[in-house]
DNA sequence: CGCTTCTGCAACCATCCGGTTGACAACGAC
DNA sequence: GTCGTTGTCAACCGGATGGTTGCAGAAGCG
């Protein structure tokens, strides 16, 4: 279940609409008319978008009568960094200890590091 | 061009696939076959799947002699957390100052606060 | 009750995407 | 030159995606 998570919140961000959504979110909880407002696109085509963030567990939407507040979840994106931040560093890290050179210069060092 | 970029670096990140490319590039840079091998699809599939992840400007393929192997950018990620950084670090000053609750019980505050 | 508002769901359509196969270009070895 | 290796490009196909429109449901208001 973690991973499709990723994948869904990965494929969500990669939509400049949604992204913008988030970053509306960011700083207040909004119901979809709000969020539909800024945009040229038909409200139900937002509320498809909101649908897929909440898929991508990016949002929770709560009740408030006949409203229902869409509100993203930090640790959604948090979860996301993890990730990013993971490889990132690895890469990094190998780059500074010039590891990457080695492999490059010497293909029978078939990486047989074990990275400590 | 930023944006798009942004667009393809998380629409890349989306597929399982890339995403293992992305986790093995992090370890050392590597041509398509070496790539391609764990994988239980086509050799040109992995090709495609690398073009993707150069077009978001993840990887770079450098030239020896017919080789070509992938390095993994570890900027391109630098970017997408800084994204996701943003709006995630926003979010949770909002949830700790509760502003969020003021937002929510006070529809007419409409969120005029500069921010420092 | 009936009307309006806000919202979600379903059908539809064009496009994109991830995989396949087949052909071909570039380089090295013979 | 011919072959093998490495990789790209092009065509094709099925499924997902992003938009549309239309309709239905729930809550407040006359």
């Amino acid at each position: 279940m973690g991973v499709e998570q990723l994948d869904r919140a990965f494929a969500a961000l990669a939509d400049p609409t949604r992204r913008g959504l988030v970053a509306r979110l960011a700083v207040s909880d909004a119901t979809v008319g709000e969020l539909a407002e800024p945009y040229d696109m038909s409200f139900q085509a937002i509320s498809k978008h909101v649908k897929v963030l909440e898929e991508a567990g990016l949002v929770t939407r709560s009740r408030d009568a006949q409203r229902r507040p869409v509100h993203l979840r930090a640790e959604a994106l948090d979860s996301m960094t993890a990730w990013i931040e993971r490889y990132r560093r690895e890469a990094e890290e190998r780059y500074s200890r010039l590891d990457d050179l080695l492999d490059r210069t010497d293909p029978k060092h078939t990486r047989e590091k074990d990275g400590t």
